[in-house]
RNA sequence: GGCGGCGUACCCAAGUGGCUAAGGGAGAGGUCUGCAAAACCUCCAUUCACCGGUUCGAAUCCGGUCGCCGCCUCCA
């Protein structure tokens, strides 16, 4: 079976096919790193991951590029206010963000280039966009003439010769000739950092960097670009006119955008007060797989409404995929196969594969899963599950987990004995009877976040 | 003002022309159990915002109404 996604450029969806031969090379919109990145940007991040999963899982090569914007407005202002140089000022929150990637389990891309790392490719960009007369100065500024780029406005399919642009007018503070041309090369302003180019002194405009390094790192023409919906103008838009306006040739093949995140039903916004960084969730004790769960259970091209009803809810669920897999762990090698679990686990594996072909379906892909816990934990009930059995579910279950990460395949080692003691310890005072003693000690453990469950097979227990 | 998307049970969420409308969470009853938890069984949308139309047949297509969200300006 073959993976489609939805292209925004056709707005249909599409098979993915390389350029050449098995490999795909993806560049996707990174963080711009002037603060911690809010869960909104790890919505995006995470299915940025979620594509990078499936496409190695799907066998294809991949490259696959995520820049780090490390000069702009906002991290200057940031710096600024603090009286802090640019460089250590974003190290600072890209080591958050790398902490922060680690956490939610996203992949390491192959390549994470900084934008001040790549002035100089950004500046022979531009050079060549003015040897072809798409480019204009104005106050020691450079601007693009986007008239002169007859398919500008494809992806977006903006109308650009919309005469009304409503209520909506620019601000900008630079003067342009088409209020729709934007800045490559931003005049130095005092106070400001600066790098000194054959453009003049100044510093790059925000679109140039993605142009500029992913050609360097992929070429003219590539795969797949990632990003969230918000980039589709103006911000891909111009990086397509930068792109094709320099070589002439297709940018990208296929472009895929996700859809934001809200909070309680509205846009996340610091004034609103519903404003969350990974980290807040994180102190107030959520566990970031249950964050990972939660953004990967809805389809990315459709509006995450993030709650925290539905934080409890991912974690629940989460917890029975993992109670299943814990039981399931218990059954012996010697146990007598019977084919019927084997069996759901095929049937569960075709399904998941066939959900997430069709446009990444995480919502159907965890639906397989939900069935086979099911049936699992029914057939576990009814001990007819067997050795190979069990081993055909966990299998799975690892291959599931190559995309989603979410669930614990491991099993749960007591590290300490004196825990190990007292679970024994109760034991024994069940046996005599003693169940004053049992409870105290199950409220004992329970305050150090275990939980106990007695079975048939003896008492298991887990972290709460 | 222009453009686009969405509205499926108490909550989250698949499904986009045809078997009984996935799955998860919560809830109710039952089995098991010293208790608890987990698990299992049963129940929980004659109906897919509303109205009208097309069709043998629509949650799915078309038109209208209402509501929500996003983009058009920095933004994942």
């Amino acid at each position: 079976m073959a993976l489609r996604l939805y292209n925004t450029l056709t707005r249909t969806t599409e098979e993915v096919v390389p350029l050449e031969g098995r490999d795909l090379r993806l560049y996707a919109c990174g963080p711009t790193v002037y603060d911690f990145v809010h869960i909104g940007n790890f919505r995006t991040f995470t299915f940025q991951d979620l594509l990078r999963r499936y496409l190695l899982y799907k066998g294809f090569g991949l490259t696959h590029v995520m820049n780090i914007t490390d000069v702009d407005d906002k991290i200057i202002n940031g710096a600024g206010a603090r009286g802090e140089p640019i460089q250590e000022y974003t190290s600072r929150y890209t080591q958050a963000f790398l902490e922060d990637m680690e956490a939610l389990r996203l992949q390491r891309p192959e390549i994470m280039p900084r934008a001040t790392r790549h002035i100089t490719q950004m500046v022979d960009l531009i050079l060549r966009l003015r040897r072809k007369g798409l480019t204009y100065e104005q106050d020691g500024s450079t601007y693009y003439r986007i008239d002169r780029l007859p398919g500008y406005g494809e992806l977006s399919r903006l109308d650009l010769h919309e005469a009304e642009r409503g209520d909506a007018t620019d601000a900008d503070e630079y003067s342009k000739d088409n209020p729709r041309d934007f800045v490559l090369w931003k005049a130095r302003k005092p106070g400001e950092a600066y790098w000194d180019t054959a453009l003049g002194p100044g510093r790059p405009g925000w679109h140039i960097e993605c142009s500029a390094m992913s050609m360097e790192y992929l070429g003219e023409s590539f795969d797949l670009h990632a990003g969230g919906v918000d980039l589709v103008f103006p911000h891909h838009e111009n990086e397509i006119a930068q792109s094709e306006g320099a070589t002439g040739r297709p940018f990208v093949r296929h472009w895929v955008h996700s859809a934001h995140l809200v909070v309680e039903g509205e846009k996340m916004s610091k004034s609103r007060g519903n404003f969350y960084t990974l980290r807040d969730l994180l102190d107030q004790g959520w566990d970031p797989l249950a964050v990972r769960y939660l953004l990967l259970s809805v389809h990315y091209r459709k509006q995450l409404n993030f709650s925290f009803q539905g934080m409890t809810q991912a974690q629940s669920a989460l917890q029975r995929v993992n109670d299943f897999i814990q039981r399931l762990r218990e059954v012996p090698d010697a146990a007598e196969e019977n084919r019927e679990l084997t069996e759901a686990a095929l049937q569960a594996e075709r399904n998941f594969e066939s959900s997430l072909d069709d446009d990444l379906n995480t919502s159907a892909a965890l639906a397989a899963i939900f069935e086979l816990v099911r049936k699992g934990n029914l057939l576990l009930e009814e001990k007819r599950v067997g050795g190979p059995d069990r081993d055909a579910v966990l299998g799975f279950f690892s291959k599931a987990n190559e995309i989603f990460e979410t669930f614990q395949l491991e099993s749960l080692e007591l590290e300490d004995d004196e825990i190990a003691r007292l679970i024994q310890e109760r034991t024994q005072a069940r046996q005599t009877r003693d169940y004053a003693r049992a409870d105290q000690i199950r409220s004992l453990l329970s305050e150090k976040g275990i939980v106990l469950e007695d079975t048939r097979e003896g008492t298991r227990w887990k972290r709460a």
